[in-house]
DNA sequence: TATGAATGAGCCTTCATTCAT
DNA sequence: GATGAATGAAGGCTCATTCAT
């Protein structure tokens, strides 16, 4: 039902959306909806929670998953004495580069939900807080993942880190809008843009 | 009076401002707000029109005004005998650290503006078209700065403009929210961590 | 509920009649009035075409019903063998008088249309237009029926047609200002005074 | 500067009338109307009165002027020896036909004027009043005409006259939306049609 | 339980009308 | 005296939200 919402959202946007159109859409009459899930409000805020909170489970899910064909060996062996700074790098990128991938596949999937997220909740009040929440907990992670290599530097590492989402972000609609785009190149490109700078930020 | 406008936009939202409250917020009422800017629509329109075209002019003015004290003499010498590869690229890294240093201290200095247009506009239809023509003519405009010196890359350099953008667009939030950032301090962070992947991807 | 609508814009007129006037009158709440009948516009019309529609046929009707009482007999006798001209005008004579005192009738029973109809609509663009057309219908139903009868002076015969429709609103006019006059008196009243002449341009 | 008005009012209606819109086709700024005129509604009223003042004594001159070619001799000898009841008819008969002409003609190059008074007033609340003021001078005028040379029958003529006065907006009406009708003719039209019937019921 | 029907509240928009120049 | 500029007041229309069935 909650899908239903989002695309009639995605396609009209919050205000433009009617209460009967997201009841007809999901097949059901009106007062379900103020049953289920109250107001109109609280409804919209449920697919902003739902959408935000698959799609950043889905970039720490591939992010953090047991490092795979690629990265593996490296990984493992590694894990044992402890893994040098360079290492550590390696390890970062190959987290980060999945983790994009994870985000633009996501987005691609899931484009009613991204458009909801991204384009209709961000400016309008009393959403853009919830947003910019979730965005924080989006930020804080790539934050993590960038700093755990590096050494003190954590100040400036989360700048970069928003920096880096909104990059993403910006693919992310780019792609919304050019569907036959594959993820993993976008993320490749992405990854070719921005590791050379994070790579230096973070070993001056 | 499109100032007052601006900032009631900025502060409730398209739909949330009523028409009463931003004819209020100008010291006029509310028939003059119609007789000199139409339909709230337009009005909505108006501002964004203002915004994005001041925004776009003092970043391009600022990019490609007369090299001034960093890049002096550098480009002063290439320009009397055709400049080379490396030289091209050393001014394109200056202008569009000049661009960005403007577009951050635009942004600082306009946050109202800066919300109504990025944040408000973007996925509110019957805006975002409006919206997307204004990015679009900022993107176009970076493709240009940096296809400039390189050679046949076109067709890779229209996503890294997109990312670019979106990466300057986050942290001009991020800016948003912190006040007490400095513009050039945060153009040259955007500078470390892009230049590099940049000057890669370009000449490879 | 129509009923309410029309007695509102009766009393009051179009435009001073207000929505909410029209829902108080009916017992209902303002977005009813929208829900069942759409716009202000589309109501009045409403009004109109149902009014127009009942008394026209009220008129017809009655002037087409089988030969009653008076003329019975003649009606009769001129079946079986054809009807000679005298007896064919003395049945159009009987048609007309029957439609008027059903004309009469009808606005002397209501009122309030007649005053919607005629009064408030007839200049208001865009119900003019309307109310032409049912006018149109009522003189072109009252030009065939003196037709019949008549050689081929039919071109004659609309503006006679049209003389004897304003006559008789006007007496409508009059009638629903004194209420106690009896219908079948003013139609006896019309026919008096116009059938002479009528007669006469028929049959030269 | 009331040509201005007539014209704007019968052109749009009186609600759909701007005040502004009527001050630049009188060539004057809006409070010049309202200095010399006073209220729209004022202003209205003051056009129908104009209209129908001159429309009014076009008719009651036409009808009173000294008998002319076509009546000239009968009245002259009859008004010598006292009228006969039929001599009597001939004239009223004759100042009928003259007046109708009168009426027709003012009608037909007054187009405006007549759209104004009988199309937009008639119904409107506060101007129905003055409408059916006017217009039962007309009627007076009328049944004083009829009754002078018949006998007792002052309440039967009443009627009449409004039918008469009836048949000739109705006609009145056709000649506005049929330029090219001779007012003669019309007036002769309605003259065959009503008089016989006038005749009959003046002398039975 | 699920719904058709109903509504209170509010927003955009428009004029007739009047000052300050 | 004439006007450009300004406004108070009101009206049409919509929609989130809730009863009675």
């Amino acid at each position: 039902m909650l899908d239903a919402a989002v695309a009639v959202f995605s396609r009209r946007g919050y205000h433009a959306a009617g209460v009967d159109e997201i009841a007809e859409a999901a097949g059901i009459s009106k007062p379900m909806v103020y049953a289920y899930l109250g107001t109109k409000e609280e409804l919209f805020v449920a697919c902003l929670r739902r959408e935000a909170t698959r799609l950043l489970q889905a970039v720490l899910d591939a992010s953090a998953e047991e490092a795979g064909a690629s990265a593996g060996e490296a990984g493992a062996s590694a894990g044992e004495a402890g893994a040098s700074a360079g290492e550590a790098g390696v390890l970062a990128e190959e987290q980060l580069r999945r983790g994009l991938r994870a985000f633009f596949g996501f987005v691609g999937a899931h484009r009613d939900g991204w458009r909801v997220l991204c384009r209709q909740a961000r400016g309008q009040e009393p959403f853009a807080a919830e947003v910019a929440a979730m965005r924080q907990r989006m930020v804080e992670a790539v934050a993590v993942l960038l700093a755990r290599p590096a050494g003190a530097h954590a100040d400036d590492i989360t700048p970069i880190a928003h920096a880096l989402v909104g990059a993403g972000e910006a693919m992310a609609d780019w792609v919304v809008d050019h569907p036959t785009e594959d993820p993993d190149v976008t993320a490749g490109r992405l990854m070719n843009l921005m590791w050379p700078g994070i790579a230096r930020v973070l070993r001056p």
